[in-house]
DNA sequence: GCGATCAGGT
DNA sequence: CACACCTGATCGC
C-alpha cells in the first residue's frame, strides 16, 4: 500500500495520488492509475469545494485513467478539471498559485507503467531537476533502457530522484514470473479445461481492480471465448478490451463477481448465478490470480499451482519483483531514491539500504550534485511499444500505432544494442571486462543479495542445501542475461539479449536466444498434443486426473526440450538449465563473459526481456505451469543433487540422458585450466645464455625486448 | 446521512 | 507471504 505522502521534494506544488490534508492546496494534480489506494481524497467534499471554486486546478493523468475515472459517476465532478496528457509525450505544464499568481512552468512527461490499464509514472523536469515518480509499475528487466523518454540522445536523463514502487522489494521476491510465463500457463490451463465441452467453464477469481484486463484480452484471443464480467460500460471507448468481455452469462470464462463468491463457487455456482446451462450442470473450475515469487534459488517456477478438486491458484502481479526493481534503479541511476512502499514486513532503512547502493547519491552523500554522466547509457533509441498489453497500459486509445512493428521481428534493436556498446564507460565499473559487463557485472551484484536472501525465501522444502550454490548462480545469471538492462551504472546497458529475441540476424538468431526458441515453440504449441492428449487426461474425472493433466500437458509443450531425454522434464528447472545451456553456451560466451555455465539458463531471459515480447501469445510454456506434481518430483533431483555435492555434479547427473551438457561442462572446466594453456605459437624456449642476458639486462635496469619469453607464465 | 477509520474477509 | 479491494461496526459531524 502506497504511503506516498503525495508530494515530491523538489516540486512540493504538485500533489501526486494522494489528494487530502497538505495537499488541498496543490497547484496541480496528478493521478497515476485508478486503484483506489492512489485516490485517497479524491472525492472528499473538502477537494470538491475547491474545485468548485476554481478554473485553475487540474487532475493530469493519461486519457485512459481519465477515462475510468469519469465513468464512475462518484468522481464526475472531476469532469471540467481532468487533463488526459499523451502517454510518452512532453507537455508542458503551468503551475499558477491562485492567490499570488505566482507562476512556474514544469515539463512532465507520461511513461506507461505497466501496472494496469492506465496507468504511468511521471516524469517531472523543472527548474528543481528531473524527478521520476514511478506509481505503481511492473516492468520486465531492460524496459527501462527501452523508454526513449527516459534518455536524452543515448544517454539516460541525469534524474535527481525517483520515487519509487517499492512493494517487492525485498530479496524474498527476487523473482516473480514473468508476465508471459504466468500468462501462458493460465491460457493452457483455460484452453485444456474449456475444450472438454461446453458445460466446462472457468471462473478467474479476480479482485475488483483494473489490472486483469490483459488476461481477458489473451484468452479471448487464444481461444475465441469472451470473458463474462459484471460491468463494462468504463470500457466502451477502449474496442480493444470491450471486445473481449461481455454481460452475456452463456460463455466458458467468467470474471463475474458477487459479495458471496466463494459460496456461489461451491454450490457450483458462478457468481453471475448460473449453474447450468441447457439443463445440463457446468462443471467449474476456480482460477485465482495471485502473486507467487521465488527467493533466488529458484527452483519452482511453478505458475499455476492447484489448490484444491478444482481449484487453482495463477502467479500474477501488478508490481516489479526485487530483481526487477533493482534493474530499474541501477539503469535510471538516480542521484536519490524515495520509496513509496514500505514492504511489509520491512523497515524503511532496510529498503534504503538495498536501494541507495543504486543511487549516485550513496557514492558521495555530501555532493548530492554529482554527475557522472558518462555512466548513463541506454541501449535502444526508439521506443517500440511492446506488446498488446503495453498498448492497454500504455493508456493509448489510439494505439494502434506502433503495432505493426511488433508483430514482425522487427528489427532494429540489435543495431542500437551495438550502439550502446560504444558509449561511453562508466566510472563505476570501469574496472570490469568490457566485454560482458552487462550480465556479468550485473550478475556479480545479484548474486551476492541472492545469497543473503536465500534463507529468507520460503525456506521451501527440499532439503537441498547444496544444489544452490552453482545452481543458483545459474538462475540469477539467467536473468541477468535475459535481457535486463541491469545497471547501466555499469556498463552497457543492457539489453543485450534481447535483441536476440526478434532480430532478423541469423547470427543472433540461433545465438543467446532462446528467444526464438520460445517463439519457436509457439508455432508448434498448438499442435502439441496439449489438445489432445491433455484433455483426455482431464476429462470427466475431473477430480484425480486433472492434476496429472496439466503436467502431462506441461510435459508436452516443453516439446523443445525433451529432445534431452524422456527424464529431464520431471525436474523443469534443472532441465531447462540443461537443455539452454547446452545450446547457448558458445554462443552466449558473446555476452557474458565466457562462462558458459553461468550463461546458460537463459532459457527465461528471451522471454522476460522478450520484451518484445511479441504480444502475449503461448510461447513455448515450458517452465510455465507445473503441477505440483512436478514439484515433487523436482525435489527428488534437488536431494540427488544434494548427494552430489557440486551444482556441478548435480547437472551432470542430471544430464545424463541429455547429450552434450555433461561433456560441455567437462570441457570447460578443462580449458579452463592454467596447466592446459598452449604455448605461444612462435615462441621459443629460451636458452641458457639467451637467459642469463635477459637477467642481466634486467638486472642493470634496461629493457628488454618485447618478445616474451614463455616462462612468464 | 455521510465520511473517516478500523477490523475482518477474500 | 501480498494485493486491492469490499463489508460491517464505530465514531464524529
Amino acid at each position: 500500500m502506497s504511503r506516498f505522502g503525495g508530494r515530491l521534494r523538489e516540486y512540493p506544488q504538485l500533489s501526486i495520488d494522494r489528494f487530502d490534508h497538505d495537499n488541498l492546496r496543490a497547484r496541480a494534480y496528478f493521478l497515476s492509475h485508478c486503484h483506489k489506494d492512489h485516490m485517497k481524497g479524491l472525492r472528499a467534499p473538502a477537494l470538491r469545494r475547491r474545485l468548485q471554486g476554481s478554473l485553475k486546478v487540474k487532475l493530469y493523468c493519461s486519457p485512459v485513467t481519465k477515462e475510468l475515472l469519469l465513468t464512475n459517476s462518484k468522481y464526475k465532478f472531476w469532469e471540467n478539471h481532468v487533463v488526459a496528457l499523451e502517454v510518452e509525450t512532453p507537455t508542458q505544464i503551468s503551475l499558477v498559485d491562485e492567490t499570488t499568481g505566482e507562476k512556474e512552468d514544469i515539463e512532465v512527461t507520461l511513461l506507461p507503467a505497466g501496472h494496469c490499464p492506465g496507468s504511468v509514472m511521471f516524469l517531472f523536469q523543472g527548474e528543481n531537476g528531473t524527478v521520476l515518480y514511478t506509481g505503481d509499475f511492473r516492468l520486465a528487466k531492460g524496459e527501462a533502457a527501452r523508454m526513449e523518454l527516459l534518455h536524452s540522445g543515448t544517454r539516460v536523463k541525469d534524474i535527481q530522484s525517483v520515487y519509487l514502487d517499492t512493494t517487492f522489494c525485498d530479496p524474498k521476491f527476487y523473482h516473480i514470473p514473468s508476465r508471459e510465463e504466468c500468462l501462458n500457463g493460465i491460457l493452457e490451463l483455460v484452453r485444456s479445461w474449456t475444450s472438454l465441452s461446453r458445460y466446462h467453464v472457468v471462473w478467474l477469481n479476480c479482485k475488483a481492480a483494473y489490472g486483469y484486463e490483459y488476461l481477458f484480452i489473451n484468452l479471448s484471443e487464444e481461444l475465441g471465448i469472451k470473458v463474462h464480467v459484471n460491468k463494462l460500460d468504463m470500457f466502451k471507448n477502449m474496442p480493444e478490451i470491450l471486445y473481449h468481455i461481455t454481460t452475456d452469462r452463456y460463455t466458458q470464462i467468467h470474471a463475474c463477481r458477487h459479495p458471496k463468491d466463494d459460496d456461489c463457487f461451491r454450490g457450483n455456482r458462478l457468481p453471475c448465478g448460473i449453474s447450468c446451462q441447457n439443463g445440463t450442470p457446468l462443471r467449474v473450475i476456480s482460477i485465482k490470480p495471485s502473486t507467487m515469487w521465488f527467493g533466488e534459488r529458484i527452483k519452482k517456477t511453478n505458475v499455476i499451482v492447484r489448490t484444491g478438486e478444482s481449484t487453482y491458484r495463477a502467479c500474477f502481479s501488478f508490481h516489479s519483483s526485487y530483481s526487477e526493481i533493482k534493474d530499474f534503479l541501477s539503469y535510471i541511476c538516480p542521484v536519490n531514491v524515495y520509496p513509496n512502499v514500505l514492504p511489509v514486513g520491512g523497515s524503511e532503512d532496510k529498503v534504503v539500504e538495498i536501494l541507495q547502493p543504486l543511487c549516485r547519491s550513496y557514492r558521495r552523500n555530501a555532493e548530492p550534485r554529482y554527475k557522472p554522466l558518462g555512466t548513463l547509457r541506454r541501449a535502444c533509441k526508439r521506443t517500440l511499444s511492446d506488446t498488446d498489453e503495453d498498448e492497454l497500459f500504455d493508456t493509448e486509445l489510439t494505439s494502434t500505432r506502433l503495432k505493426a512493428a511488433k508483430c514482425q521481428g522487427e528489427e532494429s534493436k540489435p543495431s542500437k544494442t551495438a550502439q550502446c556498446e560504444s558509449a561511453g564507460r562508466n566510472t563505476k565499473e570501469s574496472t570490469e571486462s568490457y566485454t560482458a559487463n552487462t550480465a556479468y557485472t550485473s550478475l556479480k551484484v545479484d548474486f551476492v543479495d541472492c545469497e543473503e536472501s536465500n534463507d529468507d525465501d520460503d525456506d521451501d522444502d527440499d532439503g537441498d542445501k547444496e544444489e544452490d550454490s552453482e545452481k543458483n548462480r545459474a538462475q540469477v545469471l539467467s536473468h541477468e542475461a535475459d535481457g535486463s538492462s541491469t545497471a547501466n551504472c555499469n556498463g552497457t546497458p543492457g539489453n543485450q539479449p534481447e535483441p536476440s529475441a526478434d532480430i532478423p540476424r541469423w547470427d543472433m538468431f540461433f545465438k543467446c536466444n532462446k528467444g526464438d526458441e520460445s517463439s519457436e515453440n509457439e508455432d508448434n504449441f498448438p499442435s502439441s498434443a496439449d489438445a489432445g492428449g491433455s484433455q483426455s487426461l482431464f476429462s470427466d474425472s475431473d477430480g484425480v486426473s486433472d492434476s496429472t493433466h496439466i503436467s502431462s500437458q506441461n510435459s508436452s509443450q516443453s516439446t523443445h526440450i525433451s529432445e534431452q531425454g524422456s527424464q529431464g522434464w520431471d525436474s523443469q528447472t534443472d532441465t531447462v538449465l540443461i537443455t539452454s545451456q547446452e545450446r547457448s553456451a558458445a554462443d552466449f560466451s558473446c555476452f557474458a563473459r565466457g562462462g558458459s555455465r553461468t550463461a546458460v539458463l537463459s532459457h527465461e531471459a528471451p522471454k522476460d526481456s522478450q520484451a518484445d515480447n511479441s504480444r502475449w501469445k503461448p510461447l513455448g510454456q515450458n517452465q510455465s505451469c507445473a503441477p505440483d506434481v512436478i514439484c515433487d518430483l523436482k525435489s527428488e533431483d534437488c536431494e540427488k543433487g544434494a548427494d552430489a555435492g557440486t551444482a556441478q555434479d548435480l547437472l551432470v547427473e542430471i544430464g545424463d540422458s541429455s547429450r552434450t551438457p555433461d561433456l560441455e561442462l567437462k570441457r570447460d572446466s578443462q580449458s579452463s585450466s592454467d596447466f592446459e594453456i598452449p604455448l605461444t605459437p612462435d615462441a621459443e624456449i629460451p636458452q641458457r645464455e639467451k637467459l642469463y642476458y635477459l637477467y642481466r639486462k634486467l638486472a642493470a635496469g634496461e629493457s628488454i625486448m618485447r618478445k616474451n619469453s614463455p616462462e612468464k607464465r
